[in-house]
RNA sequence: AGGCGGAUAGCUCAGCUGGUAGAGCGCCACUCUUACACGGUGGAUGUCGCAGGUUCGAGCCCUGUUCCGCCUACCA
């Protein structure tokens, strides 16, 4: 074995075989199943940290499920992300001086499926870095043809049910993408603006009404003024005409209560065509719509001689003529947010356009029951009342898009009667008049459309497969919350709906991984740590056990490579302890199967922390407390069973020739590591190998650790009477050391000089100082004298307490003792601040009268020992100073 | 505007149902003791954002308040 781990070969080689030998693959049997599906990233990324903590946390529930004994079955799979991979293939098409349009539909499409062979799987090839546990023979992918047959099924399904339309509404528009968006596809971004007060004469008459607006562009297509009919600025003006600045067009004044008569004038310009408010309002009072501004994000030729223009240009050059005009009044700054496209971020343009809608209402009535049944869980539960509102708010939602990449949608229009044919498979004539002059809609599904089917689609359906009746519901979603609504939400809609059933027992939302300095990491800001890079440097197992450590429920996770260093020493302690074990085997012939064996005090210790350990493992992963579950284990191996029992174990073997420890060091070692494995994949799997080393029966010879149970503390053994009192025993000698080093440590005394030490006190404490003085003399590098004569207190010595016991650390000829009274002031000056407080709590009659009798029991022994110590230190503060005369 | 979360040791964070404030990293001192210097031993450090309140007792419960982050929203 190295002498330091190293991860480079190791993890390649594992994740090979453990493919080879198809451990991730299950089929449906009569186990208990647990199944996940991976919240499929898209082909055109690449992975990054928040990847990197959403498919740990899976993992870690996969493997760890697997070693309970579940069939466990975990489906990846990509999704097509119909805009942003187009987007992609337009650059490259760009560059070669060519568009789609030029090359035509069908070309398109097949130059989008020749760049996802290329590139579509680097982001696979880099999940599997991570050690994912994805049973890889049932990959997926949106536009997959099993997939795409559901995607039509639904949709024909829900048309016929109503649940699907098509219509004339105002959506939001990206100009630069040429498509429609979801309201979910438009983000909102702070910009500084300015707001517009533009005056619009009446016509015919003097005087006029003041507008507000931070659009001045979208005049064009003013069809009213609105003011709100309480408002007594304007009483009497409703119904009058005014006429447009610079449109030479008269609109009328109407009267609505949306208008809010505190903002700007209490006047606002109504533009049905572009504003979603003008747009409900132009429908309460039958207003025409006029649209100036094209898909392409220009004037139309309804804009009079700004034609062609730019809307931003246009907006300029009309903000000029107003002012030439004499009505601009004035222009206040104002912050407004601006609708941009998620992903392209240009600032989007709402439009009225035809567009196909599902209409969520009912669909999202039946979500929102399965959470409040808790029939899904979401967790933490704070979440859920995010959950609640969106769904109780939730609009219509738009689901077709202007791009080629992606599910056609699956409806043929009529040339000759204009109906519409909407069927799962190409209709070969009309399906109301016969004609077989028919056409498909151009328009392609929303991708999250795809998305919302993928727990059941990727299980078979609409088929009904095995996978489907046994998987199904799947047991948790691991997802970060920003794609709550995106997702979460449809595919509780779409699971309930078409499985009659939740798609996921568990939502589990995890926190955003941000760099150090708590900023979210964007490639433009240039703060984002590539995971890829931090697996090269400090190896997978490492990076994943700091990922888990820092997923506390509910926070965002600060990434910093110094953690990552710490973790990465971790598992090289773990490494190392393994070194020593394998020393220590081969030194005293120890076989398999490893023995529990509580017989020997030390053995009988760690076996009890081992078996709270277990327990708070196994409760920490129930629960999601990932982070829980590994600072147990961090704290267990390296403070517990590195620190005091490989050391004890170094001195039990060179006393005796007993090779119990060693046998017991086997059983527990071979039980952290499989604590460990869903945590650390690798680097366990490699000592589970180096264990299959040692001679023996192993548990069922298996190949691999994942094969072999997660450890059950029911199967621990409990300590009895005997291996209680030798756990508490060994406790108190951790404690006599600890003091020892500590006077050692604090009165300089030098590392390398052997010290004399006498203890004196109770029968049982003298007992125990007996029993183990090898121990003790051993570990803090010194000699045991035997109790002075009448405990006495022996001059020149330092002195400390523990319970029954005093302990003295003969100093006399090695130091000076100064160094101990200001040791021994220390310590006191820190009991003299808890006294006051007992002193304080004790004297107060309502504490006697009101606290649990528990507590008062508590608090008052609490103060007795206080006391005595503060006496026996006063003791040897005062020896100390008689030494001085 | 509404909602949610955060504010605890120099840094990053734990602290479940209220009962003497914890971890990791960093820092200081000593130490290359035969698994590990990616190591060992010891140590220092907190008016638990602020102000009230409830309580015998509050980091934890209640009210108010200030910052910070995020989400949702049709004040043009």
């Amino acid at each position: 074995m190295d002498k330091a781990y190293t991860h480079k070969n190791i993890e390649n080689t594992w994740y090979a075989e453990w493919l080879r030998k198809g451990y991730f693959h299950n089929q449906p049997d009569n186990r208990r199943p647990y199944s996940i599906v991976i919240p499929p990233p898209n082909i055109t990324g690449s992975l990054h940290m928040g990847h990197a903590l959403n498919n740990t946390l899976q993992d870690i529930m996969v493997r760890y499920k697997m070693m309970e004994g579940y069939n466990t079955v975990w489906i990846p799979g990509t999704d097509h992300a119909g805009i942003a991979t187009q987007n992609v293939v337009e650059k490259q098409l760009a560059q070669e001086g060519l568009d789609r349009f030029k090359i035509g539909r069908e070309k398109f499409i097949q130059r989008v499926w020749e760049w996802k062979q290329q590139s579509g799987d680097t982001i696979v090839n880099q999940l599997m870095k991570l050690g994912v546990a994805c049973d890889w023979s049932r990959q997926r992918f949106t536009m997959d043809e099993g997939l795409s047959r559901a995607v039509k099924e639904v949709f024909v399904r829900l048309y016929n049910e109503g649940l699907i339309y098509r219509g004339e509404y105002i959506i939001n528009w990206c100009p630069r993408c040429s498509t429609a968006l979801s309201d979910l596809e438009v983000e909102h971004k702070e910009e500084s603006g300015k707001l517009y007060y533009i005056v619009y004469p009446f016509a015919g008459q003097t005087g006029g009404i003041t507008v507000a607006t931070t659009r001045p562009e979208t005049m064009l297509g003013d069809m009213a003024v609105a003011v709100h009919p309480d408002d007594p600025r304007y009483n009497n003006v409703i119904g009058r005409k005014l006429v447009i600045p610079i449109a030479d067009r008269e609109i009328p004044v109407i009267a609505d209560h949306a208008v809010h008569s505190d903002f700007g004038t209490g006047a606002v310009k109504v533009t049905p065509a572009h504003d979603f408010d003008d747009f409900e309002m132009s429908k309460r009072h039958s207003l025409p719509s006029l649209q100036v501004i094209d898909p392409a994000g220009r004037m139309t030729a309804a804009a009079g001689k700004y034609q062609g223009m730019d809307r931003f240009k246009a907006r300029t050059a009309i903000l000029e003529k107003l002012q030439k005009l004499g009505v601009l009044a004035k222009a206040d700054d104002y912050a407004l947010s601006a609708g941009t496209c998620y992903r392209c971020g240009t600032v989007t343009e709402p439009m009225v356009s035809t567009q196909w809608f599902v209409k969520t209402k009912s669909l999202a009535a039946e979500a929102v029951r399965a959470v409040q049944e808790q029939r899904t869980r979401i967790i933490p539960q704070q979440w859920e009342k995010s959950y609640f509102e969106w769904m109780e708010n939730i609009k219509d939602w738009c689901i077709s898009r202007q791009i080629w990449w992606g599910h056609r949608i699956p409806a043929w229009y009529c040339d000759d009667c204009r109906q519409v044919t909407v069927a799962v498979e190409p209709p070969h004539a009309c399906g109301h008049c016969g004609s077989v002059a028919i056409h498909q809609d151009e328009d392609v599904l929303d991708t999250w459309f795809s998305s919302a089917l993928w727990p059941f689609s990727t299980l078979g359906w609409p088929d009904t497969t095995p996978e489907l009746a046994y998987y199904y519901p799947t047991s948790i979603l691991i997802t970060a919350f920003d794609i709550l609504f995106f997702w979460v939400a449809r595919m509780m809609m779409m699971g309930l709906k078409f499985m009659g059933d939740v798609p996921f027992r568990d939502v589990y939302i995890h926190a955003l991984v941000r760099d150090e300095f708590g900023k979210k990491m964007s490639k433009t800001k240039g703060n984002v740590i590539d995971p890829l890079v931090i697996i090269e440097k400090y190896g997978t197992d490492a990076f994943r056990f700091t990922l888990a450590s820092m997923a506390a429920q509910g926070r965002d996770i600060k990434l910093s490579e110094q953690r990552i260093t710490g973790y990465r020493n971790f598992i090289n302690k773990l490494w190392n302890s393994t070194r020593f074990l394998m020393m220590k085997v081969t030194e005293s012939g120890v076989t398999y199967p490893p023995r529990q064996d509580n017989e020997i005090p030390i053995d009988a210790w760690i076996n009890e922390k081992l078996r709270v350990t277990a327990t708070a493992v196994r409760d920490a992963i129930d629960n999601y407390r990932f982070n829980d579950a590994a600072d147990v284990l961090y704290q267990f191996i390296w403070h517990e069973y590195c620190d005091w029992y490989l050391e004890m174990v170094k001195i039990a073997s060179a006393a005796s020739a007993d090779t119990r420890p060693v046998a017991n060091m086997l059983f527990v070692h071979d039980t952290i590591v499989r604590l460990l494995h869903p945590f650390t994949p690798f680097v366990t799997e490699e000592i589970y190998h180096i264990l299959l080393g040692i001679p023996g029966q192993h548990e069922g010879q298996y190949d691999s650790i994942m094969r072999t149970h997660y450890p059950d503390p029911a199967h621990l053994e409990r300590p009895d009477q005997k291996a209680a009192r030798s756990t508490a025993d060994i406790d108190t000698v951790i404690g006599i050391i600890t003091k020892i080093r500590n006077i050692r440590a604090e009165c300089n005394v030098p590392a390398a000089s052997s010290v004399d030490l006498s203890f004196t006190g109770d029968s049982g404490k003298m007992a125990v100082t007996d029993t183990y003085a090898g121990y003790i003399a051993a570990m803090v590098h010194g000699k045991i004298l035997p109790a002075p004569d009448g405990g006495q207190a022996v001059r020149g010595s330092a002195a400390d307490h523990l319970d029954g016991l005093t302990i003295y650390v003969h100093l006399a000829g090695v130091i000076e003792p100064a160094a101990e009274i200001q040791r021994l002031s220390k310590e006191m000056g820190r009991l003299q601040t808890d006294l006051e407080k007992y002193k304080y709590k004790l004297s107060n009659d309502d504490f006697l009268k009101k606290a649990p009798q528990e507590v008062i029991e508590e608090t008052k022994a609490v103060n007795e020992q206080m006391k005595e110590r503060y006496e026996q230190l006063n003791a040897s503060l005062q020896r100390m100073k008689d030494l001085l005369q």
